[in-house]
DNA sequence: AATAGTGTACTTGTATACAAGTTAGCAAAA
DNA sequence: TTTTGCTAACTTGTATACAAGTACACTATT
């Protein structure tokens, strides 16, 4: 069974733990959707008291994983459609973020991108699944936190971990396709930097689209 | 001072007035941005625990307002830029949403959005500044979740309680215009109805832009 | 006067206690 | 058999208690 990585929780209250580990499994389908969970057991199950369980269930109302309602909270999970949407959502924030950065100087954040490629090839090498998605996940926001967008990045925070949980889950299904999957995966990244490099909102746009309509595809084959 | 309507807080926690009544106080300003608060002296205030209170800093540092740190919480508050960022967000949530809109029947919707309309003018009549506000946001929520996009719809939720506080202050403002900036407004959602009449993407995306184009505009004259 | 050390008051994170409300099941009555 | 009413075990919301950590002022020392 999947756990969350422990370096992941450096410094984290019990509450951010709690919230990290229910995640992933709801996720991952551990807990499966429409199964009623409640504070107390929840509390039970990992030794604690109600009260960070309480935060941790707040955290997962708000990303939309569970709904609170008077008695318990019903898990919702994360259906196909869910992730389809997931990506909609991703795509939305990252293509505005993108079309942002195409008007700036922005030659820090492509040398800062090209470093985490080269890393991820090191973590391919390595075979460092969690390092791996890590990078992955590091990429995307390092573009969103570049666009210097207040909102946009309350947005992004509000799906953040969902995104890195399901890209915690997905890259340990590519790496098991193997190497020749892997490398078209950096190959993406590599677009996404020409892209920017470019500073056309119409290129950009493209490139961003044809990011997330394969990711998409990845996506579906990879779950089901 | 103005206060949160109270008709708006029935069933409401404790956590929820407090999180309102603070939401409301950051963004018209009482608070000030930069302020320090603690969980403590806003519980005295309150004249309760700080469990309600924990949660209600918790709900507005996941809206952006303050930030959480070690020792006390800081107000990050509205300033004219975030509120202009507030808008690109609304821009982008709902012309995501009008968009998706545009390729199925949206006859309830529209006969819906038609009676808010009218509701509207008899708020006016009625001289009812929170009822309109009210019927504005309801206007645009019901769009939203017409869309039927469950992460959209999340990203919505995540910004509404701050629009709709917003909107309170704002009409406040606006109804101290007088009936012609009222029922321009008014016909500016008539606007919207009829653009999504047309079910028409590229109509109704230049319906949408000209709607927050010119909300911003209002929004920087009413607030300076 | 400057600085190092220390104590105190404040902070959050977590545990626990209590109150009020909800649900489910069972028993008793029609 | 059905329905009504009650009980008992759950649920959340809130209050309170305690622990660990942080900031800041004050004091003693150099």
């Amino acid at each position: 069974m999947l756990h969350y990585p422990s370096e992941w929780l450096h410094g984290a209250s019990l509450g951010d733990r709690i919230a990290s580990e229910l995640r992933l499994h709801v996720i991952d389908g551990t807990i499966k959707a429409g199964e009623v969970i409640s504070e107390n057991r929840v509390a039970a199950v990992f030794g604690t008291s109600r009260s960070p369980v309480r935060e941790a269930l707040k955290a997962l109302a708000n990303e939309g994983l569970i709904r609170l309602e008077r008695m318990g909270a019903v898990v919702l999970g994360l259906s196909d459609e869910d992730l389809d949407e997931l990506y909609d959502v991703r795509f939305l924030i990252e293509s505005f973020a993108q079309q942002r950065l195409a008007a700036v100087d922005n030659g820090k954040l492509l040398e800062k991108l090209r470093q985490m490629i080269d890393k991820m090839e090191l973590a391919v090498k390595h075979e460092d699944m969690i390092a791996f998605s890590n990078l992955d996940f590091s990429f995307h926001e390092a573009i969103i936190i570049e666009a210097k967008h207040a909102r946009i990045q309350h947005l992004w925070k509000s799906i953040r971990q969902i995104v890195l949980t399901v890209m915690l889950i997905t890259t340990e299904e590519v790496f098991s396709q193997g190497a020749a999957k892997l490398s078209m995966v950096i190959d993406k990244h590599r677009k996404i930097v020409s892209g920017l490099e470019t500073k056309d909102v119409n290129v950009i746009r493209n490139v961003v689209q044809d990011y997330f309509a394969d990711s998409k595809v990845t996506l579906h084959s990879s779950l089901s």
